[in-house]
DNA sequence: AAATATTTTTAAAACGTTTTAATTCTATTA
DNA sequence: TAATAGAATTAAAACGTTTTAAAAATATTT
C-alpha cells in the first residue's frame, strides 16, 4: 500500500496525496477527504523508511540502561521512552556495557539515531558525540549535559542517617563504575562526625542481589552496625544475608540504600532508601536532549537533591533514644 | 558520509562501493581494500534506512510486554531482544496496555516491523496479522503461534503443594487476563484432592506488589492457610501484607509464587515458586518467528512443563510431618 | 593476433516518500 | 471579455542505498 496506488484510485498525483494526508491547506478540502477516505479504508500506514530518508530525520532516539535486571533502570527508560513518545519520538532502548557497548553505538549510528541518552561517556560515545549527535547523560560526568539526583548528597544524608541514630561502625558497598559521588559523600559524613575511614568495611560491586549478600556476610564478619549500599536491589540481598545469620535489622544491623525501588516499601523491613525521582529526571533529559536537537545550546549539569526515605530498615523507631 | 562521497576519492562508482563493503567477491581484491580503507578511515557507516527502502526489508522485530515494572517482563525482553540480535534483527521494545497498543503497533506498522512478539491477541493485533505480518505470542491462545510455560501444569503444581503440606483453606490471587490456565490448574488440584472450591478466597489483580498486599489482607480476613499468587512481584506484596499483620510464614500460612524472578530467592522468607525459564522461551519463539519470517510453516504452539522451585515460603522444612 | 572467456566496473532504475517550482484551474477585477 | 490574482495540482528531483544488465577491461585459448 502506497502513495502512488491511493492517488491512482483517487485520480490525482502522490504529491496530492502526500500534502493532503498531511493535512496541508494547499489542497482543496474535498480531495483532501476523499484521499484521507480511500487511506484509511484501504489502512495505508505511511512509510516511515521513506520519510526519514527523504527528509534526513529519523525522529530516533537510542537510549542505553546498564541491564535489564534492575527495575530503577528498566522505570526509568520507560518513562524516557514516554515522555520521548509525547514529543513525537521513538526510542531504541538497549542494554549497554563495556562488552557490547561498541555495537550498540554502531548500531545507533547506522540508524542514525537523532540523539543518545546513556549513563557514562566511554570511547565509543564520545566518537558518537564527535559526529555531532546530541548526548544526554543521568549520571554527572565532567564534560558534556546530565541530569542526576546528587548523589553526594545522597550518599552523604544516608550516612549520616546511620550516624545520627546511632550506628558507628558503617560498611559500605560502593559501586566501582559511575562515579565515587555516593562513596565522597559516605566519606565526607562520616569525617564530619568524627568517625574514621575503615577501607575494610567498604565493597565494590555492581549492584546486583548476589553482591549486596556476599558483601553483607563479609561486613558482618568484620563486625559493621550499619551497612550503606549503592542501591536497593543489593540492600535487599544484603537484609538477606543478615537475615540468615540471624541478625536483627535494625536492631543490630541498621541498612539503607539508594534507589527507592517499588520493592523497597514492600520487604520486611522495608527499606530506607535515598530516592532518585525518575521521572523528574527522565523529563528533564528530554526536554534538554530535544532543546539540543535544535539550537547550539549552553551545557546543561543539572543536579537534583534527593530526598531520604525513612522507613523501617535504620531502627529510626526501634532506637527511640535518638533524635535525628 | 555517504558512499558516493567514497566513490569520488577511491575514483571508482556507487555501485563498487556498495559490493566493496560488503565483501562481494565481484570486486577486485585491491579496490575491495581500498575502499575498505577509505570507508574506515572516514568512520563511514552504512544508512540502514536507506538499506531498508531498497531492499524492502527492515530487520526490525517489535516486541510488547505489558509493563517496565516486573523484572520477569524486562529480563525475558532482553533474552528475546539478545536472540534476536544474534540472528542480525533488531527489536523494538515497548510496553503496551489497553489504552495504548493502539498507537503500538501503528508505530510498528509505519516503521515496518517484520514480526511482532506478544503476549496477547487484541483487535489490534489481528489487524497486523492480517496485513500478513507474522506475529508470535508467549501466551497460550487458541489461534495462533505461542511458546509459554504449561500455566495449568504450573498452576496445578503450585496448589498441589500447599495441599500436600497441610494447607487446606488455599487462597488465590488470580490474574483478570491472559489465560485462566492458572486458574484451572488451581481448581483442579484442590478437585482432586477433595476440596472444594471457595470463591470469596479468589481474587484477581494485575500483578503488582501492591494488589498482592491488599489482596492477602483480604485474604488473611477470610481465614485462609495458604496463598497462591499469580505471580512472584504480587507474593512479595502478599509476604509484607501478612508480617505487618504478624503471621508467620510458613508456620500460619504458606506462600507460592510464579515467575522465579531473581529476588524471590533473596526475600525473606524465600519464596517456592513456579519457575519461567525466560531465555528457553525466548530462544525459541525467535527461532518460530525468524522461520515464520521466510517459510510459510504450520502453527507452533509450545508448552514447556514447568518446574517447582521448593524455597522457604511454604514450610516444607517447618512442617516436617508431611511427605512430599 | 584474433577470438573468446572471464573478471571487473558501472549506468541506471528502483524503493516510497517530501519538497520545490512550475503549471493548470478557478475566481475576481477591470 | 480579457487580464490578473489566488488556489489547487503536479512533474520532477531528491534522499542513500542495492540490484540488474550491460559495458569495459583483462586473461586465456586458438
Amino acid at each position: 500500500m502506497r502513495q502512488k496506488e491511493i492517488a491512482e484510485l483517487v485520480g490525482v498525483s502522490v504529491a496530492t496525496v502526500s500534502l493532503a494526508l498531511r493535512d496541508s491547506d494547499k489542497v482543496n478540502k474535498k480531495t483532501k477527504e476523499k484521499i484521507k477516505r480511500i487511506a484509511e479504508l484501504l489502512n495505508y500506514k505511511p512509510n516511515e523508511i521513506a520519510r526519514s530518508l527523504v527528509c534526513k530525520k529519523t525522529n530516533i532516539i537510542g537510549i542505553i540502561i546498564p541491564n535489564f535486571s534492575i527495575t530503577y533502570y528498566t522505570e526509568f527508560a520507560y518513562a524516557l521512552q514516554n515522555n520521548l513518545r509525547k514529543k513525537g519520538f521513538f526510542s531504541l532502548i538497549m542494554s549497554g556495557n563495556k562488552e557490547n557497548i561498541k555495537e550498540i553505538i554502531e548500531m545507533f549510528l547506522r540508524w542514525r539515531v537523532e540523539g543518545i541518552i546513556t549513563n557514562k561517556i566511554g570511547f565509543e560515545i564520545l566518537r558518537a558525540v564527535k559526529t555531532g549527535i546530541p548526548v544526554v547523560l543521568y549520571e554527572k560526568v565532567e564534560e558534556g549535559d546530565y541530569v542526576s539526583v546528587n548523589k553526594f548528597e545522597g550518599g552523604y544524608k544516608a550516612t549520616e542517617h546511620l550516624i545520627k541514630i546511632g550506628y558507628r561502625k558503617i560498611g559500605f558497598l560502593c559501586s566501582p563504575y559511575f562515579e565515587e559521588e555516593r562513596t565522597r559523600g559516605y566519606i565526607e559524613a562520616l569525617s564530619d562526625y568524627g568517625i574514621s575511614i575503615d577501607k575494610k568495611i567498604i565493597f565494590s560491586g555492581l549492584g546486583y542481589f548476589e553482591e549486596g549478600y556476599k558483601g553483607a556476610k563479609e561486613l558482618l564478619k568484620r563486625g559493621v552496625e550499619g551497612i550503606f549500599c549503592l542501591n536497593d536491589v543489593s540492600a535487599i540481598g544484603a537484609i538477606r544475608a543478615l537475615k540468615e545469620e540471624n541478625v536483627r535489622i535494625p536492631e543490630d544491623i541498621g541498612i539503607v540504600g539508594f534507589d527507592n525501588i517499588e520493592e523497597s516499601k514492600y520487604i520486611y523491613p522495608s527499606l530506607t532508601t535515598v530516592n532518585q525521582p525518575k521521572e523528574k529526571i527522565a523529563e528533564k533529559i528530554v526536554e534538554i536532549l530535544l532543546k539540543k536537537l535544535n539550537e547550539r545550546t549552553e551545557r546543561s549539569q543539572i543536579l537534583i537533591d534527593p530526598e531520604l526515605i525513612i522507613r523501617e530498615s535504620c531502627g529510626y523507631k526501634k532506637r527511640k533514644g535518638v533524635k535525628i
